[in-house]
DNA sequence: ATGGATTCCGTAAGCGCTTCCAATGATGAA
DNA sequence: TTCATCATTGGAAGCGCTTACGGAATCCAT
């Protein structure tokens, strides 16, 4: 338990380049490998570097060639799997691609803009996911370094990535009037994200096209206890036509009306279907099963690293790639026979 | 869709200095706002630099001032919730005392060492979670910079924080044998972290105060598959003595175990007994109930950004904080009553 | 007024690295 | 043997920032 460490100073390229007897610009080149350097000189240098544990400042580096090799995450919260599986794929290909990753999370940040920007100047480009008061912080960095948005709206004139969301949602919300399911509501803000929004768009097309009239969405958040409140408020009559089917704008909602509602008695999926969004660990694991959409979360994470690091070249973008498909994950809880347990290879 | 937006160069201090009329150092003065500076040129710089949009590059005041205000997080992958509130937590304190985080994930990295060293020169301390290879490849580090483990080994010489275990886990095979179960057995493999030893050891140490001997442990992974497999191998009979409890050592894996048995008949608890631990978002939908622990995970990750930063400025270490208490949480799966769902407020 | 304190500011020296440029020595052709 | 050629190498500038250091301007007490 030694609190103050005696920290020997670091190796700089000064100490490797007298170790091995050469100038400091052999140094650098042998240890990049690209330019010209004698075999000989070369392998002085790598013994040297080798003994001396040296590694390369990346702050000297990075203002000697002026670029950071590192690109920023920047996420809203970090909730479910949805958040861990993007990270995971982003940390993957950023790091395959040979860029750290910084990690910036807003909620809860007094001064988010200063967040940002602080954080840029450490970077060579920004994923973010979040719009809203994120999105305004980031557009504040102006054109200063590229930025991608996930999961965002389609503003022109940056580029974004996102899984597809108003296709499922109408198949989603055919699939449950195909159930014979004819009050559908739809809970969730399309206020609050463009995600959610598209969703709820899937939601009313999918009534237009059979000629129906979509019900107003229930602006609530997404988190649990915004579903216990709905679930409540249901219960207990508030709502004027009495739902026989809700479309939630994620699994945790879903779980958590669910939930309440076997808890009240009603039968799931009889007396009403409950569908989510995610395909979170849990949904599962409830019964019923929670029909929900799955999205390629982790491949989302990869995509947004790969296009940064093409912004960064110069690589035009392939606009196909730019919506990842989704697939409908169908369990009990929409009305649909409940599925063999996966088989795990 | 501009791919190759002409990015104006960024402002420099020198092209602050300019525009105020003052000199380099003056910026850097005003901007820190430590030093001596009169108002009026403090109002002149603040304005120009507001105007220039500028921010201080970091890599070249690393260079200059010879640390990085950031810490790494070195985590082994990213699963569930317990690593988002690690990182959540973590990237929150860090942020408050003025770093920003840098993220290395070492699954599947083909030169973990070379990774962590890479990560090592960008950030003026390192927070790790995981043993084995990882913890190999930070100890090659050296005592270069500021190390702290998290649910990692009493090392001795490197600060390691961590939940309570094996209390936990004593309390937990206890109150299994106090609801009159004969047979446990401990799901997870105690060689693969030093966290499940210490599960473990509260499993035993729980028989061996009662005067029972402790099966030994059923070595499997973490992960849901594993889960099922175990499940299936038990459902075929092949473990000689027929347990009546299973203590898991996470929720992924009591969660899979329990499906399959529930699948296959078993009435839970009241056949055989499941628990797990972390108390997983699934662990409260599903029925029954999962019992498990919940670990204060969110704390842990604030308290290691805490911590970086005191080894930093040599605060020493109060033991008291290193090892923080975790929570049993009692649901039906171990024979306990099913709790009212929680209330949110 | 005059001296010594105080303030405030600019100059310049780095921080550790890359890379252009010129110098070196070795090589081959003449 | 001599000279052009070429592969290697070292010197040095510069990336953008912080921070001694010392000079100038201002202040107060005498």
């Amino acid at each position: 338990m030694s609190s103050a460490a005696p920290r020997p100073p670091a190796a700089t390229i000064y100490s490797v380049a007298e170790a091995a007897g050469v100038s400091i610009a052999s140094v650098s080149r042998a240890l990049q490998g690209s330019s010209e350097v004698s075999e000989r000189t070369r392998a002085k240098v790598l013994a040297a570097a080798a003994r001396l544990n040296y590694v390369p400042l990346a702050a000297a580096r990075s203002l000697a060639v002026r670029h950071h090799e590192a690109f920023a995450l920047v996420l809203p919260e970090l909730d479910g799997p949805y958040f861990a599986e993007l990270m995971m794929g982003f940390e993957a290909r950023a790091s395959e691609l040979g860029h750290s990753v910084v990690l910036l999370m807003t909620a809860g940040k007094p001064d988010l803009e200063r967040a940002v920007r602080q954080t840029a100047t450490r970077v060579d480009g920004l994923a973010v996911l979040g719009s809203g008061t994120t999105g305004r912080a980031v557009a504040a960095l102006g054109s200063a370094k590229p930025v991608l948005f996930i999961a965002g709206d389609d503003t022109g004139d940056v580029e974004g990535i996102r899984a597809e969301n108003l296709n499922s949602a109408l198949d989603l919300t055919s699939h449950l009037i195909e159930h014979g399911r004819r009050r559908l509501v739809f809970v969730g803000d399309p206020g609050s994200a463009p995600d959610v929004r598209d969703r709820y768009d899937g939601f009313t097309q999918a009534h237009r096209s059979l000629g129906r009239a979509p019900a107003p969405p229930v602006r609530v958040g997404l988190r649990e206890r915004d579903g216990v409140r709905f679930a409540e408020t249901l219960l207990a009559g508030d709502h004027a036509e009495h739902a026989d089917a809700i479309v939630c704008a994620n699994d945790e909602l879903a779980l958590a009306i669910m939930d309440r509602l076997i808890a009240a008695g009603r039968r799931i999926p009889a007396d009403i279907a409950v569908v989510g969004w995610d395909d979170v660990m849990a949904a599962r694991y409830v019964r019923p099963g929670l029909t929900t959409v799955r999205q390629p979360v982790r491949r989302l994470g990869e995509l947004a690293a790969a296009r940064l690091h093409g912004l960064l070249r110069g690589t035009p973008a392939e606009d196909s790639l730019h919506v990842l498909p989704t697939e409908l994950v169908l369990r009990g809880s929409c009305g649909c026979p409940e599925p063999p347990p996966p088989a795990w290879p």
